[in-house]
DNA sequence: GATGCGTGGTC
DNA sequence: TGACCAAGCAT
């Protein structure tokens, strides 16, 4: 990696946060949909959103704009019915973002009277809402000179400070904390840390930083930037198999609702037991997907047609959840259902009209 | 302080 | 293609 040495000190003057500032006012994403409002809920809606989600996913799906359509201010959103809430976040995951949410605005409504309070600690103390989060919104919506450390962030700062330790531990993350409050600047803290997450988004890359694009090169103190930052690294892969069960009758599908896990009030297909093998109905579908760091090998087995296996014997199901049949055309499209569930269904369902 | 949480994209 | 990662938070 080409990179030219380090001739400035981040700490000496305004100078590294003017960089900053200057190239996120030339160059940054300001057609973003959540750039164009300066509203504190919609800029909290997005926050709450791109948590751990890619700015693309968000923007491309539609979540964003959606959402404020679906609830335009806090009171929409306090006075929504909780599945419609889940149903509005379907397939963002980290359902419990969601629900978060929602409380946060019935704690704007009942606890601020409805305005958005602009204090760092008030703004802090709404659930879901973390010291990046806090940090975003004080600077983003009300110009407060606040800090924040995100991944991109840490990014940076893993190469700006030629910082070689691991970063995913407390004390690193402590410092990444230090180094942002005393960075942000009074002047423009809202283009400043938006540059600096942009920074990170759009230049400092993760395995190919364009450092000759970076326009805080000179105050940089990495030699070998790809290298940065580096990481523990969390709980290696584990691989499972999960059974689940395709029930239709009379046009209807019997799904299971989540109880006590944080996909609480989400629809899945009922979960068949590991042992369900002599009498088992027949596999329909097989697919895979990953969740946090588990590797699923999901296999949907049923009939397509006549279910009578499924009321002959005991109940198949084995369920810790609610189950309910929902109406094929009208209902199952209309409730929240975690996605691999939701493509297998769908895809079952498109090869039986096939 | 460690762990669990959803999903889609990247290389 | 499997491991890693992305605008973190709550418990």
């Amino acid at each position: 990696m080409l990179k030219a040495p380090q001739t400035r000190d981040p700490f000496a003057g305004d100078g590294f946060a003017g960089a900053v500032v200057e190239w996120f006012v030339e160059t940054g994403r300001h057609d973003l949909p959540w750039r164009q409002t300066a509203d504190p809920y919609a800029i909290l809606v997005s926050e709450i959103m791109l948590q751990q989600t890619q700015v693309a996913t968000v923007l491309e799906r539609g979540y964003f704009t959606r959402w404020l359509e679906r609830f335009p201010d806090p009171a929409a959103l306090a006075a929504a019915a909780e599945p419609e809430v889940l149903k509005c976040w379907e397939g963002l995951g980290y359902y419990n973002r969601a629900r978060n949410l929602q409380k946060a605005a019935r704690a704007l409504i009942e606890e601020h009277g409805g305005s958005f309070p602009g204090e760092l600690d008030k703004i802090r103390a709404l659930p879901g809402v973390g010291r990046y989060t806090a940090g975003a919104i004080a600077s983003i919506a009300f110009g407060r000179a606040a800090a924040v450390v995100d991944g991109n962030v840490v990014r940076v700062f893993a190469r700006l400070f030629d910082f070689r330790e691991a970063v995913d531990t407390p004390a690193a993350q402590k410092r990444f904390w230090e180094w942002a409050e005393r960075l942000v600047p009074e002047n423009r803290p809202r283009e400043y840390n938006a540059g600096l997450m942009e920074l990170g988004q759009r230049v400092c890359l993760r395995t190919s930083p364009a450092c000759l694009a970076c326009p805080v090169a000179d105050w940089c103190a990495a030699t070998d930037p790809a290298a940065l930052p580096i990481k523990n690294g969390g709980p290696k892969t584990v691989f499972v198999t999960e059974r689940v069960l395709f029930a239709v009758r009379d046009g209807r599908l019997l799904l299971e609702r989540e109880s006590g896990s944080r996909r609480r009030g989400l629809w899945k297909l009922p979960a068949l037991p590991e042992d369900f093998a002599g009498e088992a109905p027949p596999v329909m579908l097989e697919t895979k997907y990953s969740i946090t760091h588990h590797r699923v090998d999901l296999i949907v087995q049923g009939w397509a047609g006549d279910p009578t296996g499924l009321s002959a014997g005991p109940n198949p199901v084995e369920s810790e959840g609610e189950l309910a049949w929902f109406d094929l055309q009208t209902e199952v499209p209309a409730i929240a259902m975690p996605s691999p569930y939701r493509r297998a269904v769908e895809t079952i369902l498109a090869r039986q009209k096939a």
